[in-house]
DNA sequence: CAGCAAAGTTAGTAAACACTAACAATTTTC
DNA sequence: GAAAATTGTTAGTGTTTACTAACTTTGCTG
């Protein structure tokens, strides 16, 4: 679909947008950041709505990725785990990912950007609160609380979670303080 | 502290970061959006990082504010129900404010707004894990889950639930669906 | 190795940006 | 009600922005 080149920038430009904001996203710092001059990241985009959509499209692919791994799994509590396990090593390998979780606010320009964010937001939400509710049928899932709001729990606590990681620095080891959340979130839902 | 103007000004640069990200927060649409010409905005700031910090110093005050009210109540379970109705009510009268919860994201330039950001943020967080560790002490919330993990659960679902609110072009009732999830979460905490 | 497309360059554009200088109106103060 | 401070104006600054035109280099292909 990409090049590599293609690849690189969408990737220099995510770690852009996670060291400065969407502010620090700009065609001039991308191409030193590269090593290429301003036009000739024109050879590879159309433009820099064209960069910012290849970044959340990206996105999306890798969150539908995850999803698919994630129905693979029988029971709704490994399928919290592989969530939880796939997103932390989404983020541990690539930092600058932090940045798009939060998308909502980067990209609220365009209408596009919008769009396309809020639907991405929306599919997360619907797509963790069907797994739990299967779960709930199941019989494995407490069946006192509405899953749209065991949802807002888990994807809530992760985003913060992983937010407080990238504000201390990378401090913390994400991914064993992950399993640690997850399991206290399992030990609240899971009956 | 402020003058009439100088909070006309912070209250209309919160909602144009509100409609159109932080990008959409110029000199230029202050002026429009308040009437005044482009120079007259610096008879009241002496520069556009002031206005940004003068917004983070208004939206920490609220949040004090909010605190001050939510230690006034004698149970963690009452102290809960504030802390969330106090939020909710802030966000209904005032949808703009919505944006300002998520600063993170959007104030990542400069380094005095990246530690204040990032001290609002941990301040919150702090008060809350305290507070639910004092409930554990008094026997009211369940002690079988660090009081660090029910604190992301809290304010991550907040943030995401009146993030949606949001998304979704304010369109369901805010304090309404925001006490049935704090009700939920309570179902899942206290003991 | 000629031909050609892809990917790079330098030099420039107009528009938007935050901000300033100089002056004018308005309001406050004594 | 004159002096002074405050708040506004118009016209402009230099810088940065995304992006383009025209030309050159690179690398692949028949």
């Amino acid at each position: 679909m990409h090049t590599a080149r293609q690849n690189e920038i969408i990737q220099k430009a995510l770690q852009l947008i996670d060291s400065n904001g969407i502010q620090g996203l700009t065609i001039k710092n991308l191409s030193k950041e590269i090593g290429i001059s301003e036009p000739a990241i024109y050879r590879h985009f159309e433009n820099k709505e064209d960069i910012i959509m290849s970044i959340l499209h990206m996105f999306r692919q890798h969150s539908e990725q995850i999803m698919i791994q994630v129905s693979k799994k029988e029971t709704v509590s490994e399928q919290m785990d592989v969530l939880f396990e796939q997103y932390m090593h989404s983020f541990q390998n690539n930092p600058a990912l932090v940045a798009v979780i939060f998308s909502e606010e980067l990209f609220r320009n365009e209408g596009a950007q919008r769009e396309l964010t809020s639907a991405i937001i929306a599919k997360n939400m619907t797509q963790v609160t069907k797994m739990l509710e299967k779960g709930v049928q199941q019989g494995t899932i407490r069946n006192d609380i509405p899953c749209e709001h065991l949802a807002y729990m888990m994807l809530g606590s992760l985003r913060l979670f992983v937010k407080n990681w990238q504000l201390s620095g990378f401090q913390f080891p994400l991914i064993e303080k992950g399993r640690e959340l997850i399991s206290s979130i399992k030990t609240l839902i899971v009956r």
